[in-house]
DNA sequence: AACTATTTATAAGA
DNA sequence: TTCTTATAAATAGTT
């Protein structure tokens, strides 16, 4: 660009190539000051030599000009974790563990735990809560028995009934079994052998049970209250 | 710097300061290419226009000088965080939540609500549970009132055995005094006003109280209980 | 690091 | 914004 202009690529040189690096670098860091300070622009710039020294420039901190490119950028692709965010999140699991530690150690005071250091006061309120707690869980426990209770009558009644259905059916149909069986003997006297294996298969009347045991169990589903433990380690 | 040189100073005019910046800003860009391409360095160069629009320059990418530039500077200064440590934190506050949320659900089955959906295996263990807790907090409600009755009757036995030992060292007093006023009298007649005047400060055997009232309070320390509440919004 | 011949950048005006 | 132009500034090559 001076007295004989060169081109624009790589100086071959390594002694000339940090000349011109020295040289260019100071103009560059310059120009950036200029055009910040005449034009009042947020300006960072960064430099690393093909050694690897940083040089840099910065009207206001570097940190500032990233952390504002990546507010920028951010709304367009994945965004750059700053200082701040990290700081963030650390701060919100610290207040999400104290909050855990909180109700843990009430829960352990509610489960009868720990209970040394409490005033006499402290103590009555936590009998009150158990005391509500107790009597509402009773309530619900009694509610939710009533209601399987009355399920099972529901059911018990369904089978009883559907009990006496099959019964009658199977009357007809043994009455209308004895009848063939009574045209069959009349029609030839070697059917004998042939309606004793058919009997098998259709029971006498007096085999019919009276009724159909219930196998219905009290059990309820799997108890989901276990999760607690195992969640919470 | 041309056609009559500038100071280096914020451009008033906004007109003026706008072209100015529309030049250097080029001008700046332009440069620090050739530097990158000249002396073989990565160089990143970042510009916001006092409107606030972004202008950049990156030899390579300005991430990867980003990148590089922290990685520099983290080595002298506090650590940098890497995306694995940004998922692991997240993944921890998650993971705190997540347990927080389930230890609040138990809570609250414990203080009798949100029962709906438990089963009736699961209310019998919650009864088990606030029962033990219950017959634990009672029991420790129990010992902690007979502590501090046993304390209050040590420290009223304190204070009457000072009184007693009060009581004793009036009446000698109160003698000492008597014999002192009848010694003034046989001197002089014109002391019984002031005899009168020194009564009132010193009472008689009548006026001193049989007991001193007890005021020690049963009330106990502030309920750090009630910390829960609050804690947890 | 200093010099200097030139090229470049750019302020002002259009 | 872009062009022009006069001139300041930057800098390649040399010392």
């Amino acid at each position: 660009m001076v007295k004989g202009k060169i081109a624009i690529r790589r100086i071959t040189s390594p002694k000339s190539r940090q000349v011109t690096f020295f040289k260019r670098r100071t103009g560059l860091l310059k120009k950036a000051k200029e055009l910040s300070i005449l034009c009042d622009a947020e300006i960072g710039v960064i430099i690393f030599s093909c050694t690897g020294k940083l040089y840099e420039y910065a009207s206001t901190s570097i940190n500032s000009v990233i952390e504002r490119y990546n507010k920028t950028k951010r709304d367009n692709q994945q965004h750059h974790v700053t200082a701040a965010e990290i700081q963030f999140l650390k701060k919100e699991t610290e207040s999400t563990m104290q909050q855990l530690r909180c109700l843990q150690k009430y829960n352990r005071q509610l489960m009868g735990e720990e209970l040394s250091k409490l005033s006499f006061e402290d103590l009555k309120n936590l009998e009150n809560v158990l005391e509500m707690g107790l009597k509402n869980v009773r309530s619900r426990k009694d509610q939710t028995f009533m209601e399987e209770m009355r399920e099972l009558k529901r059911k018990a009644d369904d089978v009883e009934q559907e009990n006496v259905e099959l019964r009658k059916k199977l009357r007809v149909l043994s009455q209308d079994h004895r009848e063939i069986k009574g045209e069959f003997a009349a029609e030839t006297s070697s059917s004998k052998e042939m309606s004793k294996s058919s009997d098998q298969a259709m029971p006498d009347k007096d085999d019919i049970p009276e009724r159909i045991h219930l196998q219905l169990s009290l059990q309820p589903k799997a108890p989901s209250l276990d999760a607690h433990e195992t969640e919470i380690k």
